[in-house]
RNA sequence: GUGGGUGUAGCUCAAGGGUAGAGCGCCUGACUGUGGCUCAGGAGGUUGCGGGUUCGAAGCCCGUCACUCACCCCA
């Protein structure tokens, strides 16, 4: 019989992991709940056309990384690579609009992209994300990037980089895309073979070409700085002006774009050092213009995504709580372990964290269990105990045991045991 | 889609054409009602898969798959 693997680039997240993940998702929630985002949870696969629509027709993601397949009616079908696309649809379809001026909505779940899994990159990933619709203030943009960096500060992640830059509006964009593909097809011979196909195609994603002759073409063409309106110039000042006021450092790259066609104005990366190629661990921007394509009211927005799997790889060990102290129940003999059974439920009933394990079969092996489950306490029960209506408290670290009347152990224990939360 | 590296026990890895091994982990016992240490024993393998060369292949050759890193792309 064939085994059965998972699907190349999906992940199973194993129990050793899990706390690290509860961590994160918890951090997530707490921060964006805190910062005035309220969270929404939209399907894992919309029509194809929405994707199409909003991410742009001519990205990498569209053209070639998406998971589509037809539904039986023959509607084209996608799982969701990114979440800004189907948060703005259900943010029309469901007219939160007409209810609020500004909405801030936050989503946490896996995305899928079909590309060559790699260091940090795989086909099934997550992404907490957050995104504010109704208002352009700068200062918007400002909370957005904050409630990003602070959500690393609070994980205890540090040694990263906040990049900053502004795109301008779709015009001013389009006008220095073609300046730039003016002055840079001058030297079109010397660039490399990608950049090339780049020049036509999408002349920005040149800026940040990693070869080395590339950047050193792109250096001495415009830069969109120069081609910002002072609208544009003047809501990118509003935005460091933010940044300086919350002490938020940063770095304003002119040549950090972004893969997706629709940001607009203010883009920002932040990226970690030490993770290999795959170095961006959250990014977004504002995007005033993909409510209004997908058939919405002119509406300005801004968001940003995070990739959890990134976090998780630089997440330091002591950002992750120890697990509640866990209750081990030793009961052996034919009364002993009745009695001890009835007293586990009974532990779990009260909010201890309680197990035993119903293999092993004589005191020892149940100690020997006991350890290898980090047990804080085991309760030791035979026959004899089970008779006298007692037990035995046993502190495994201490190897101190106390003996009492199975009425009182509860009350025993709470002086001396945190209860799990539920 | 392209390129490099790696596939041997649950895990980490040896064996470099001649009997498939070690450490860790797991189980049992020494210790019949008290865990960690020690000692002894035990279980666990189609050497990723398929073909080829050879008297003989984990090893060499071809193919294939997977993992991995990088390009690309992006969170």
């Amino acid at each position: 019989m064939k085994m059965i693997r998972s699907v190349r680039g999906v992940k199973d997240i194993l129990p050793d992991q899990t706390p690290a993940w509860r961590k994160v998702e918890a951090t997530a929630h707490a921060l964006a709940i805190r910062y005035g985002f309220q969270e929404i949870r939209i399907p894992l696969f919309e029509q194809t056309e929405l994707f199409a629509r909003s991410i742009g027709t001519a990205t990498d993601i569209v053209e070639k990384e998406m998971y589509t397949f037809l539904d039986r009616d023959g509607t084209s079908l996608s799982l969701r690579p990114e979440g800004t696309a189907g948060v703005v649809r259900a943010y029309l379809e469901h007219n939160f609009s007409s209810r609020s001026p500004v909405t801030k909505l936050y989503y946490l779940g896996p995305m899928f992209r079909y590309e060559r899994p790699q260091a940090g990159r795989f086909r099934q990933f997550h992404q907490f994300g957050v995104e504010a619709f109704g208002t352009d203030d700068p200062l918007m943009d400002v909370e957005v990037i904050s409630l990003l960096w602070r959500f690393f500060h609070t994980l205890g992640i540090s040694g990263l980089t906040l990049i900053i830059n502004s795109l301008g509006t779709i015009a001013e964009r389009q006008a220095y895309s073609e300046a730039l593909r003016q002055s840079l097809s001058a030297r079109h011979a010397d660039l490399c073979h990608n950049c090339q196909r780049r020049l036509v195609s999408n002349p920005l994603r040149i800026l940040d070409c990693k070869v080395e002759t590339c950047t050193h073409i792109t250096r001495q063409a415009p830069v969109i700085t120069d081609f910002l309106s002072p609208d544009s110039s003047s809501h990118f000042r509003k935005v460091q002006d933010g940044l300086d006021l919350l002490e938020i450092p940063y770095v304003p790259n002119p040549y950090l774009v972004r893969g997706l066609d629709y940001y607009t104005r203010t883009t920002f990366e932040i990226t970690a050092s030490s993770l290999g190629a795959q170095n961006a661990i959250g990014a977004g921007g504002r995007y005033d213009g993909l409510v209004e394509l997908l058939g919405g009211p002119p509406t300005p927005a801004v968001g940003f995504a995070a990739g959890l799997e990134r976090i998780l790889l630089l997440l330091p060990p002591e950002s992750i709580p120890a697990p509640a102290p866990l209750v081990f129940v030793a009961a052996f003999g034919e009364k002993g372990r009745i009695a001890g059974f009835q007293l586990l439920e009974k532990l779990r009933i009260h909010g201890f964290t309680a197990d035993t394990d119903y293999r092993a079969a004589s005191l020892k092996a149940l100690l020997r269990s006991a350890h290898r489950r980090s047990a804080t306490y085991t309760i030791i029960i035979g026959d004899d105990e089970a008779s006298a209506h007692s037990v035995i408290l046993r502190n495994m670290a201490e190897k101190t045991q106390e003996y009492l009347p199975i009425s009182s152990l509860i009350d025993r224990l709470r002086n001396l045991v945190e209860l799990s939360r539920f």
